[in-house]
DNA sequence: TGGCCCGTCTGACAAATGTCACCGCCAAGC
DNA sequence: GCTTGGCGGTGACATTTGTCAGACGGGCCA
C-alpha cells in the first residue's frame, strides 16, 4: 500500500480527489490537510510515503510546506498538484525537493499513475512545462524589485508602497520602472500580471 | 437514478468529482464536458436530470451555458459549482434560472445531498452568500463602464482601450474615473479587482 | 410640452506614473 | 587592487492617468 496525504484548500476538491484515489487498490489516503501549516502536522502524525500538495492556499503555500516536510521526513516523496503550471512554480518546487509536478488540467487517471511512478523512484514532470521553465530562465527580478512589485498587486499607490517598505517615492518608482522593463510590460499592471504568470512573485 | 452531466474545465477535478458521485447509489454521471459550448451539446445528447456547471471556463462560461441548456431542456435542473462565491455570480446564476449555487469550499458530502434536494424541487444556496449578494445590491456599473473596465483588466493603456472600443481617449478616462468612484477604489487597478470580486465583469 | 434624470461622449486641467541621468555605499568576485 | 552589481536615494522631465465641467439625446412623468 502507498500511504498518501492530501493537501488542498478546497474541501470539495479534496474530498473528490480522495474518492478518486480510493478507487485504487494499492493507494490509501491516510490524512488530509487544508493548508500548508496543517500539512506539516498531519505529515508528522502519519509519516506517509507521499504528500500531494496544492500550491495556492491560505495559510502557508504548498512549496514551502513541502520543503519543511522533506526536512522532517527525508524518505517522504513530495508531489505538487496545482492549477497553474507556472514556470517559476516548477522551478521553486524542484529546488524545494519535489519529485513530481502535475497540473489539474491533466486527465484524472494520470494521478494514480504518477503516484506509482514516484513510489518507484521516478520523477514526474510535464515535458512541455519543463521546457517552458528552462526556456524562460530564472527570475530576473532582484529581491527588492520583487518586493516592490508584490506590494503593488493590490493597487497601492507609489506613496503607499514607499511607506510600507520604508523607501522614498523615487526609489519605488525606480524599482517599478526596472521591473516593468524586465517583464517587458507597458505599465505596472502588465508587469504584475506577467510576473505572476511566470510565478515570480 | 438521478442522471447528471458534469461540466468543469480541469480534467483532474472533473474526474475526481465523477468518482465522488460514482460512490452514490442513486446518482449516475451520464456525461462530461470541459467548456460551456461542449456542455450544451452533451446535455442535448443525454437529456439529464441535472447539469452541474463550473463558471470560469475557457470557451463559454457556465452561467450562459446554463441559460441555453434551460431553454432547450426546460425540465433539466441547472446547478452551479464554482470556486468563487461572488455576489454578482450568484445573482446572474439565479437570473439565468439556476436552482443551486455551491462553492468548492464546502464539504464534499454536500454535493450529493444538494443534488438530491434539487431533484426534490428544492433550491440550494449558501445562506451567507445569499445575504452578501442581497446586501451588495445590483451591479452599479453602466454597460459602457463595464465594457471599459473589462478592457482594462489586462493592463491596456487608455489609448488601446479607446481604439478597441472606438471611443476618444477622454471618454475612456471618464468611464474609468466613474467606475473607480462607484467601486470606491483609488485607481483602476483596485477598481478592476473590486469589480471582479463582486462578479461585476 | 416642459422639466428632469440618466447614460453617453468630449476636451481641458491637475496629479500620479514612468523614464532617465546621476550620486554614494557596500559586498562579492577576479 | 579594481571592477561589477545590487541597493537606496535625488531631481528633472515626458507621458499617462484621474477629475471636472459641460454638451447632447432619449426616456419618463407631471
Amino acid at each position: 500500500m502507498i500511504r498518501v496525504v492530501l493537501v488542498e484548500d478546497q474541501a470539495m476538491v479534496r474530498g473528490a480527489l480522495a474518492s478518486l484515489l480510493g478507487l485504487e487498490p494499492d493507494i490509501e489516503v491516510v490524512g488530509e490537510a487544508a493548508s500548508g501549516h496543517e500539512a506539516l502536522r498531519v505529515a508528522l502524525e502519519t509519516a506517509p510515503d507521499v504528500v500531494l500538495l496544492d500550491i495556492e492556499m491560505p495559510g502557508g503555500d504548498g512549496i514551502t510546506a513541502g520543503a519543511r516536510i522533506r526536512e522532517a521526513l527525508p524518505d517522504c516523496h513530495i508531489m505538487i498538484l496545482t492549477t497553474f503550471g507556472r514556470p517559476g512554480y516548477l522551478r521553486r518546487a524542484m529546488e524545494a525537493g519535489a519529485v513530481a509536478f502535475l497540473v489539474k488540467d491533466s486527465p484524472a487517471r494520470e494521478l494514480a499513475a504518477a503516484i506509482r511512478r514516484v513510489r518507484d523512484g521516478e520523477r514526474v514532470i510535464d515535458p512541455g512545462l519543463a521546457a517552458a521553465a528552462l526556456s524562460a530562465g530564472p527570475n530576473p527580478l532582484s529581491p527588492r524589485e520583487r518586493d516592490v512589485l508584490a506590494a503593488a498587486v493590490d493597487g497601492s499607490t507609489v506613496g503607499d508602497i514607499a511607506v510600507n517598505l520604508h523607501l522614498s517615492e523615487g526609489t519605488v518608482r525606480n524599482y517599478l520602472s526596472s521591473a516593468i522593463q524586465k517583464t517587458r510590460a507597458r505599465n505596472r499592471i502588465e508587469a504584475v500580471q506577467r510576473a505572476q504568470a511566470q510565478g515570480w512573485l
